[in-house]
Order: C-alpha cells, then sequence, then structure tokens
DNA sequence: TCTGGGGTCCTAGGACCC
DNA sequence: TCTGGGGTCCTAGGACCC
C-alpha cells in the first residue's frame, strides 16, 4: 500500500451495450443486451436499462428475454468494441507508460509514473474528472467509472462504487474503514466458491475475515489464496500495475446448439478448431508445446486432456492428429455440448527470421512425428490410454508401449542412427528398428 | 431449451532426476 | 529389508475474472 492514492482503475460502463448504443441512436434509452442469442447463450454485458429489469452479465439469454422480451438482443461487434477499447488504452498510455490492461474495457494506471506535480486527493480527484471526460471524447461518447487509491485493491473497488460514471478516490489512511462493513465478495479473487467456505466459518464481512488466523485461512483456502485474502482483508496491498504480460495460452472453443454423439463430426470440429488456433497463433508469431481439449459433455462436466509435445508447433496438422487422439480418451456417447482446442507452452517463435530458407520450414511428416511422440510419452505413463496399444513391462516395472496407429507403428526404439533411447515413429515394417531396451540407457 | 468464450493461477499427484 | 529429499515437468481439475 502507498502512502499516496497513485493507483486509478478505469471501468467503462456496460461497456457493449454502450457502444451498441452510440453506434445505434434509436438503441438509446432502451435496454440492450449483448451476449449469445442462440437456445445456449448467456448475457455478455446489459445496458442500465435492461439491468432494471434483473438482466446480468452470466445470466442465461433465455431468463434474459423473460425478464426483458423487450429488449434488443445482439451477438456483438467485437471490431468496434476493440477499436472502442484501443483509444481508451492509447489515452492511459498518453497519460503514465505503466498501464495494465486487465480487459477490453478495464486497466489500471500508475499515476506515479505520470509525472504529476501534485499527488493530494483533491489533485487526483479532479485528474480523475478530467480523464473521464477525454475518454468520453476519445470514445465518442462512452463513460467509465474511475477509482483511485493507495492499492491495486482499493482502486478497483472504488470504481465500483459509484458506477456508472462515477469517481471515487479512497484517501490514504481510510482504506480499511471503507472495507471493513462490505461483504468479502468485494474482494477480487473471491468468488462462489470461497465465499461458501468463508460463511461456513463464520465470516461474511471483511472485518469477519480481518478476525480470521493467517494458519485458519491457509488451512481453509490452500497457500497462496489464504495468505493472500490474509493480507487483502488488511488492505495490505503491494501488487504493481505490471504493463506487458505475455501469452501463456491461445484456445478456442465453442458450445453446439444440440449436443454432438457422431465421432466422424467431433474429429472434424476438432481438425477446424486446431485450424482456428494455429492460425492465432501465427499470426501472433507465437508456437506451443502442449496441445489441450476441452470436452463439455451432456452432463455439463467438463474434461481436460493433454499432450506435450518435443518441440512447439503452430501446425494445424499436428495439432489437429493430437486433439483427435485425445478425445479417445473421453467416453462422449451421451453427446458433446461443448468442445475446445487450446495450445499452451507458447515459445517466441518468428517464422521469417528462423527459416528464411524454404527448405528448413519443419517437414509435416516429422511434426508427426513429433505428436507420435509425444503420444507415446503420454501412454507410457497410462497403459489404458492408447487404444491397440500393446504394453510390456521390464524387470523394474516400466513400461514400453507398442501403438499402432494408423499403420505406423510409434515405439520407444532405437536405431543404428540415432541411438538408443530417441523417442520416434517410424512405419511397422521397418527392419532397422528393434525394441528399445531401458537397460540401454544406463 | 438453465449454465459463453477467452483467459490466468493454483493444487495435487506421479514420473523422473540427482 | 527398508527406504531420502528436493526440484522440475507433466497432467487433470477447479476457482476465478471480465
Amino acid at each position: 500500500m502507498r502512502a499516496e492514492a497513485t493507483i486509478l482503475h478505469v471501468d467503462l460502463d456496460a461497456f457493449f451495450a454502450a457502444v451498441e448504443q452510440r453506434d445505434k441512436p434509436s438503441l438509446r434509452g432502451k435496454p440492450v443486451v449483448v451476449g449469445g442469442v442462440g437456445g445456449r447463450g448467456v448475457v455478455a454485458t446489459a445496458s442500465y436499462e435492461a439491468r432494471a429489469f434483473g438482466v446480468h452479465s452470466a445470466m442465461p439469454t433465455a431468463e434474459a428475454r423473460r425478464r426483458c422480451p423487450n429488449a434488443a438482443f445482439l451477438t456483438g461487434r467485437f471490431h468496434a468494441y476493440r477499436e472502442a477499447s484501443t483509444a481508451v488504452m492509447k489515452l492511459l498510455r498518453s497519460i503514465s507508460p505503466l498501464v495494465e490492461p486487465l480487459s477490453l474495457d478495464e486497466a489500471f494506471v500508475d499515476l506515479a509514473a505520470a509525472g504529476l506535480p501534485d499527488l493530494s486527493v483533491t489533485a487526483v480527484s479532479s485528474f480523475g474528472a478530467e480523464l473521464k471526460e477525454r475518454v468520453h471524447e476519445v470514445t465518442g461518447g462512452l463513460t467509465g467509472s474511475v477509482g483511485i487509491g493507495t492499492s491495486k485493491l482499493i482502486a478497483k473497488i472504488a470504481s465500483d462504487l459509484d458506477k456508472p460514471n462515477g469517481l471515487v478516490v479512497v484517501a490514504p489512511g481510510t482504506e480499511q474503514e471503507l472495507l471493513r462493513p462490505m461483504q468479502v465478495t468485494v474482494i477480487p479473487g473471491i468468488g462462489p466458491a470461497t465465499a461458501e467456505r468463508l460463511r461456513r466459518i463464520g465470516v461474511h464481512t471483511v472485518e469477519e475475515l480481518e478476525a480470521i488466523s493467517e494458519a485458519e485461512l491457509v488451512r481453509v483456502l490452500g497457500q497462496s489464496h489464504g495468505k493472500g485474502l490474509f493480507r487483502l482483508a488488511r488492505a495490505d496491498d503491494d501488487r504493481v500495475v505490471v504493463p506487458e504480460r505475455e501469452t501463456k495460452s491461445v484456445s478456442v472453443e465453442s458450445t453446439y446448439e444440440t449436443d454432438h454423439v457422431d465421432k466422424r463430426l467431433l474429429d472434424a470440429l476438432l481438425d477446424r478448431q486446431a485450424a482456428q488456433v494455429t492460425e492465432r497463433l501465427r499470426n501472433a508469431r507465437m508456437s506451443g508445446r502442449t496441445v489441450t481439449i476441452k470436452v463439455r459433455l451432456h452432463d455439463f462436466s467438463t474434461h481436460n486432456r493433454s499432450a506435450t509435445l518435443p518441440a512447439p508447433t503452430d501446425e494445424a496438422r499436428t495439432v489437429a492428429r493430437l486433439a483427435r487422439r485425445l478425445i479417445g480418451d473421453i467416453d462422449t456417447s451421451g453427446g458433446v455440448r461443448l468442445l475446445g482446442v487450446g495450445v499452451s507452452g507458447l515459445a517466441d517463435w518468428i517464422q521469417d527470421d528462423l527459416f528464411t530458407d524454404e527448405e528448413e520450414v519443419p517437414d509435416p511428416d516429422e511434426q508427426d512425428a513429433a505428436a507420435d511422440a509425444a503420444l507415446v510419452a503420454n501412454a507410457s505413463r497410462r497403459r489404458d490410454w492408447w487404444p491397440g496399444a500393446d504394453v510390456e513391462h521390464d524387470a523394474h516395472g516400466r513400461g514400453w508401449v507398442w501403438g499402432s496407429g494408423r499403420g505406423v507403428v510409434t515405439v520407444r526404439f532405437e536405431t543404428a542412427e540415432t541411438g538408443p533411447g530417441r523417442v520416434l515413429s517410424f512405419s511397422s515394417d521397418d527392419p532397422a528398428l528393434r525394441p528399445f531396451s531401458p537397460r540401454d540407457e544406463e
């Protein structure tokens, strides 16, 4: 926590809906709901007019229609939202080099790095008011709520206190009296599950949270969350404003109007998602080693399966092959509601720099071999995993897998060329192969 | 017609290495 | 016959955020 209120949080009001109302005057003053409009859609943003009918984010759209049948239901125009967001972020960066976007419509700004002559409460208040006007200008009429305080926690909570179009500055030294009477759920990071655990130990307000020992919080919530909340309950927060975060994963997912059972269709959908995800990877000049599929079944249970390649890829084929194999581990016979493909373990990978020569572009077959190798590494841990696999064990109980997939045997082998222990895949009738014995490794 | 899509972080257990 | 400890990587699931 700082001595002066130098962390600012901006939050654009009902952002998606507000952009729609800005661009379509007929929607102004009327309930607008942006989100999924299909049978399984949920609300992303409701305008304040729609909120008056009890419509809110994350509510199923079907329920929103029941509550507010006269609202305009829109799917969303993300280009327009991104454009407005970019204008705001640019404005913020002109104020301070330390701007941390949290999403399209939210950011922290470190005013201590802004070079303001005066950081008194009065001065930062008028600064905040001016910022709101400039947000209104650069976005063509959108409003934002601003909170300013001595920490991220306080700035974020403050911006929420007077929505929409609010401005709240929390004077240094008054943080705890602000927090104490509030419900614990105002603290970012306390969601329904944590709130319920706290409720069970009799904690509802921040004041009650403050009375719990650190050891007890760690017992109830785990090491990281427990220690973190022990401090936040005391308004003890020294988290810095981080301007650049590196992307850790890229994913695509889709919920279908009806549950899918046909395995060929599921494979085709995975192929398409693999193509989408790798296109985004290539656009971002990245590649990744770990491929994860996400499957939500008819009963809403969600299952992830992942496998890690020996080297990063941005190839649709490689990701698709792995994804298809991974879904084989999941019983989809009851129907699939959602399918997703993601890539993590990302590496910067600038194709043009690395592969100036056309010959040096990775051979797709080698990539496939790498995918097979990753599957073998996985299968050796999970004997049941590889369909049709033949597993043998050495004296140490370690398993070695003979996997037969589409005319290719993938196994831990040695060859005269590769030496012992290399994980590779070969065609099954290659006479140069003999099973690799783990002893050879010693 | 209950329950989106894109992320981040944490936990826990097993494998493996030294 | 009994049996370490720390560190890292990988996988699965869950909580949370907007």
